[in-house]
DNA sequence: CGGTAACTTGACTTAAATCAACAATAGTGG
DNA sequence: CCACTATTGTTGATTTAAGTCAAGTTACCG
């Protein structure tokens, strides 16, 4: 169950993680000029970013690739460009926790240890920046900007896992797929896009096995939202929000 | 239920956090000589050191009192040099979520909004070294070394999130109870305290809420594993483990 | 088209929650 | 030091939200 297909047909020998290079070599990474405000190189000066730039991998990715398993040495640190990955963690008998989805401006890949604390991949066709951790860190002693953009980056992760704990703790079904939604719509607006139509690039599982759930109950608990008028759901990859107001309101608890 | 006690008997009129200096000025801030590799001061030069150290305050806080609420406003990060104190985030109705349990050493109050994301508690008479943001931000700039620190401890706090993400999303009653117990334990160890007799300083109820579960499930699982034989219960704040290789082996679903 | 995979819906089961005593422990003041 | 009380923790009986098992549908893809 749960089976990651692996794509891997462009592993590149030289490479430890299966990978190809970018297609786009002119297209700029987009963590650095879109949405400056939540992605690595926002804030810093035009000499400090072309050094930053200089440093970087361009990676392209088909559908469901694996970037890297939990437990592979950390030799980079991700940014998504464009596209959108799941990072998750695995029981040894298979049950599954995805610990965080990622659009495009966020980072991804960041540890203490040698090696990854989860498994990334992609949901659809996705480029990344990398930049190799050998060859960052010496910069980031050199460049304060760049190291404060690395702790804020961590820490805005921190309290977005801390506010998932209190889903997947305190929350019943109906209450944390209403606040899955309501996140997405969220970071869909932070990123400048529409609010309403919120593109859901995971299957039902993955929202499951994101939520603490089963396909079962995200399903049952769709078409429930869905009876009380809240969304709407042309295509299983988009779900219309008719009332976000009420949708925040089920996602605390409210109007039981 | 779960009343906060208000102890705020030595509230200083000058400050918005209720609190009150240490009475041992001379007591060095234990996180700076005490487990250097889990602390703010560790690996500093001895100059920035000093440095560093000129910056902070230090405040003793009697059991069960409020260090701060989520949402005031971020003046603060803390480190804990002594004692223990638990993070909470609450739901309007009053079901809570514990996301993290604090020991000397760990640090807590990163954020990069106005305001914090959770509540800190004492569990006992605690002691901690408080930096202010203001005047610790522009000192992280220029000390390279200390700005890695508090990246390295952002991530460190994140790696044990997305961990218990797995414990709460995915395990039964026993695996994380079990989890729980073990990760006490290497966190003492990490402190160079013994592994076994591991201490609760946090109730029943406390460790409900951090685990997901009701008092009464706690309860029924602590005697479980005691009719099993790997824990023994001394009183009701210190856990005998006998078998550390099944406690683990039972934290992860091994041995149904 | 035809077939597989993804999703939905229904019937039934179960792990944990809830409800309800009861026991142990820790304070408090006489 | 010992009742007396309040609080905290344990155990048992019952309920329930979500899980499991089992068909069906729908959508996707060669």
């Amino acid at each position: 169950m749960n089976a990651s297909f692996d794509v891997r047909e462009s592993r590149d020998p030289a490479d430890t993680e299966g990978s190809r290079p970018s297609d786009h070599p002119t297209q700029l990474c987009r963590i650095c000029d879109i949405n400056r405000e939540t992605s690595i190189c926002s804030r810093l000066p035009k000499d400090e970013f072309t050094r930053v730039l200089s440093l970087r991998d361009q990676f392209q990715f088909p559908p469901l690739h694996t970037i890297f398993r939990e437990g592979d040495r950390a030799a980079h640190i991700y940014a998504l460009t464009s596209g959108s990955v799941k990072l998750y963690k695995l029981l040894s008998d298979g049950r599954r926790q995805i610990v965080g989805f990622l659009f495009p401006g966020d980072v991804f890949g960041l540890t203490n240890l040698g090696g990854y604390p989860y498994t990334a991949e992609t949901l659809n066709q996705s480029s990344t920046c990398r930049f190799p951790q050998k060859v960052l860190d010496p910069t980031r002693e050199s460049v304060p900007m760049l190291e404060r953009r690395m702790f804020d980056l961590a820490v805005r992760e921190l309290m977005r896992a801390h506010e998932q704990m209190l889903w997947l703790g305190r929350k019943t079904a109906q209450e944390r797929l209403a606040s899955f939604l309501a996140s997405l719509a969220r970071r869909a607006t932070e990123r400048g896009q529409p609010e309403s139509p919120v593109a859901l690039p995971m299957s039902r599982s993955d929202i499951a096995d994101f939520l603490g759930l089963t396909i079962e109950t995200v399903s049952r608990t769709f078409t429930h939202l869905k009876k009380l008028g809240v969304i709407m759901i042309p295509d299983n990859s988009h779900v219309m929000l008719n009332n976000v107001p009420l949708l925040i309101k089920l996602s605390e608890g409210g109007a039981e």
